[in-house]
RNA sequence: GGAGAGGUGGCAGAGUGGUCGAAUGCGCGCGCUUGGAAAGCGCGUAUACCGCAAGGUAUCGGGGGUUCGAAUCCCCCCCUCUCCGCCA
């Protein structure tokens, strides 16, 4: 959520991240319910004023006396003025939140211009792709591939996108999840280890309501959500707390499966690991002071790029332009890496910066050690990473002649041997 | 799942219809005192929203209700604790 404030004082600046994050917003209708929801405000607190006047007088009144008889039947009337007046004010309260929830949040200037993911920006780009392919097949073509990763038994199981992982692809995952969370820990992450169902309110707070409804899977006695990422009970963990400024900046990382409905899904991009309904992440949050945060977000993409290298996975760093780059983020980046096989590039970390706007939605804060008032912590995350692309990546890349994988050697001690064999 | 007891400010803990944003204690901050400190004394110590401001309003787990008026009464929900049952 954007500061009200800043909608008032400055509607332009609103205006224009609207125009740069191409999204069509009324902004002039949001205009217009904070206005009248302000008005209405100061009728009714004028109202409560006097009901609270009346009631102090009331107090030192004889019960029962005529002149408190008389100041019933007089209150009487403003009471129900009042909740009439209320009713209007909560209907109006309830727009007003829609309304501001509509906004998305203000790119950085460094945001590139743009409107589709051709106008995303190489940033960088690591390793080279050209090497890999000697041998390259999609990972879903390779002989065997289903005896480690079955998707038949998963479908018959549960449902399309929950494969099974057997042999040697369960201890590539276990590997890679341990390897991720390791690394991580040693960059100065504290490891955590989350529910994976949060309720409502707590999906609410970091915006997978009401818009992604659909989007994920919820149980049906309990109302709650499985988590479609760890930052989702991750952001919640300080929800509606105030944290020491010495407390900052906090770092954690955590391992979760995610679900993900993906409604809407369909073409290549499902084929075998691309898109699973389940997948296992490691993710990474951080919690900072204002002045810090872009500095952080620097220090983040390194920390989930760093993986990638150790994997001696070719990889590339996309900064995202205006029009791609989410609601909520103020900046962002994508991590890659390459698929030899099936010569593509695949997701598997996106680091967003979210300045306050998570922040002021959960509200999240800090007490300036200076004023002693709270203030709003910036937050960023980033996948430090999604393994089910990784692993198709490692499949795709590492393939030899005789059919095995080559793991990389900062796998090895993780997965216990140097080959993965599709047995 | 059943029975019972609870949920009040940073913490502890009063408050059962009105003058209560809330006694008191602890903690914390500032000042006095002191050679310095402790003790003692005094003052202060939540958050949010509206308003140019003066100021106003809201908040006693959450939501709804009764009432001129609710921390206090009624209903629903959540959480914690104790006992029983069940279970990894």
């Amino acid at each position: 959520m954007l500061d009200p404030k800043l909608l008032r004082d400055n509607p332009d600046v609103v205006r224009a991240a609207i125009a740069k994050k191409h999204m069509d917003v009324d902004l002039d209708a949001v205009l217009a319910v904070d206005t009248a929801w302000r008005a209405l405000l100061g009728e009714v607190e004028q109202l409560r004023a006097k009901q609270k006047a009346a009631n102090n007088e009331m107090a030192a009144l004889k019960k029962g006396s005529p002149e408190f008889i008389a100041k019933v039947q007089e209150m009487k009337a403003v009471s129900a003025e009042v909740k009439a007046k209320e009713e209007g004010l909560k209907g109006l309260e309830e727009k007003w939140h829609h309304a501001m929830l509509t906004l998305p949040n203000i790119p950085h200037a460094s945001v590139p211009e743009g409107r589709t993911p051709e106008d995303n920006r190489v940033h960088a780009t690591h390793g080279d792709p050209a090497a890999t392919s000697a041998h390259a097949m999609p990972h879903w073509e390779i002989a065997g591939f289903d005896r480690i990763i079955d998707f038949t038994r998963g479908a018959k199981v549960t449902g399309a996108g929950f494969p099974f992982y057997v042999g040697d692809g369960a201890r590539l995952v276990r590997a890679l999840i341990q390897f991720f969370l390791n690394e991580n820990s040693a960059a100065g992450y504290t490891e955590v280890n989350p529910p994976i169902f949060v309720n409502a309110t707590s999906a609410t707070a970091v915006g997978q309501l009401p818009d992604k409804e659909g989007q994920m899977y919820q149980t049906v006695e309990d109302n709650f959500y499985a988590i479609p990422t760890a930052e989702t009970p991750l952001t919640n963990f300080f929800r509606d707390e105030i944290v020491d400024e010495e407390a900052l900046p906090i770092f954690r990382c955590a391992y979760t499966p995610c679900f993900r409905r993906e409604a809407g899904s369909y073409g290549k991009d499902v084929r075998g690991l691309n898109r699973l309904h389940q997948f296992d992440k490691v993710e990474l949050l951080k919690w900072v002071h204002p002045s810090r945060s872009y500095e952080e977000l620097d220090n983040l993409r390194h920390d989930a790029e760093r993986l990638l290298q150790k994997l001696d996975l070719p990889y590339r760093v996309l900064l995202m332009c205006g029009g791609d780059m989410g609601f909520a983020q103020a900046k962002k980046y994508d991590l890659e890496v390459w698929a030899a096989g099936q010569k593509r590039w695949l997701e598997v970390s996106s680091c967003s910066n979210f300045e306050a706007f998570q922040a002021r939605r959960a509200q999240i804060r800090f007490r300036n050690k200076e004023t002693g008032k709270p203030e709003l912590v910036h937050t960023l995350n980033g996948s430090g990473l999604a393994v089910p692309r990784v692993l198709a990546a490692l499949l795709e890349n590492n393939l030899q002649a005789d059919g095995r994988v080559k793991i990389p050697a900062a796998l090895v001690p993780y997965f216990g041997k140097d080959f993965l064999t599709f047995k």
